[in-house]
DNA sequence: CGTGACATGTAACGCGTTACATGATTAA
DNA sequence: TTAATCATGTAACGCGTTACATGTCACG
């Protein structure tokens, strides 16, 4: 999924700023489908006025440059609308986690259990995340509820297999580290 | 994750041929790191070879281009564990799907229920692909098991959920699809 | 007889990131 | 006072994809 598109579909829940937009991408709701930064967002916002998919109105602010408020427009709902009618592309998981489990034999127990305590904390920052737009705003969303859902239980059994099994992966690096214990008599 | 790293990755479990590398960067155990292309992985192993992190053996064959095959060199280990070492990125997750149920209220009930069928497939798909590798080879691998036990484990429970909670969403779109339910007298 | 797997490689192009440019306000 | 948050925008650069170029063999 393209900026434009990503752009398309946080609109489509509401106005929104570029920072808005940025920041949703990358801690937000919308962290699921593409993490987008400024240099790529002014300008599909651009482009996406020029074409009619959005409208802007301009708020000055004392000191601070305008925050220009963005809107999607029957156009724009319409091309979000249909692009998600057509087959997407297929869902991907990328973890670099997984590489160092992959190689836990080769690596010192102390990265292992860093990685493992760090994997394990993000994973509570996006439960986290998820429960926090629980209580707040316009969640009653139907489709917003499923979908929190999901992520909800997907995490938390991820959660529960790490602290579970954990162990068994820093035994795994700690019983590598001691090359000779045939050795011990 | 560079294309890079994932050549070294790769070949830090066995010799391979760039055409290898890329099977295994789509379809196999390594799909979890990095998918890459042909267009990047000749160049970047090109690149490894004029910098000593690997070595290349060339075995000719009738008709067929020779293969190259690729050999990891100390250097080129010591560079991926070193790598590993030092801190990674964070894991993400990156789900089309999502964005479709998200919006399942806005959609045909067709479109969510291909999508549903059609992640449903994958993740089986990906299953089928981690127990066939329990079989074949060198998997014996301690960090081999453990990362395709999670991966099993995960899947798993995220098929379990589809296939429980897929009704609720298609329900979602149907409800909304008729817009007067209440002038049902 | 055509499609797909095997096999390597280059060149153009697109998209997005990083860094830069600017600047007020607020909390530690 | 120093860092973080709010706020927009541009330009250079890097990395990777897509398409092209070439050719054999096996299977249906």
């Amino acid at each position: 999924m393209s900026v434009r598109s990503l752009c398309l579909a946080i609109l489509s829940f509401g106005d929104a700023t570029g920072y808005e937009i940025r920041k949703e991408s990358t801690e937000g709701r919308f962290s699921y489908f593409e993490d987008a930064s400024f240099g790529s967002i002014y300008p599909a916002l651009a482009r996406l006025e020029a074409e009619g998919m959005v409208t802007v109105r301009e708020e000055p602010q004392a000191g601070k440059p305008a925050r220009k408020v963005y809107s999607i427009t029957e156009a724009g709902r319409t091309e979000f609308i249909n692009s998600l009618c057509e087959p997407q592309a297929a869902d991907t998981f990328k973890s670099p986690f997984l590489l160092i489990a992959l190689n836990a034999a080769q690596l010192p127990p102390g990265v292992i259990r860093r990685a493992l305590e760090r994997r394990k904390a993000q994973v509570q920052e996006e439960l986290r995340l998820l429960t926090s737009c629980e209580e707040g705003q316009e969640c009653s969303h139907p489709g917003s509820s499923w979908t929190r859902d999901y992520g909800l239980a997907c995490m938390n059994f991820t959660l529960a297999y790490l602290e579970e099994h954990g162990d068994a992966l820093i035994k795994i690096a700690e019983d590598a580290a001691r090359p000779l214990p045939a050795a011990a008599e």
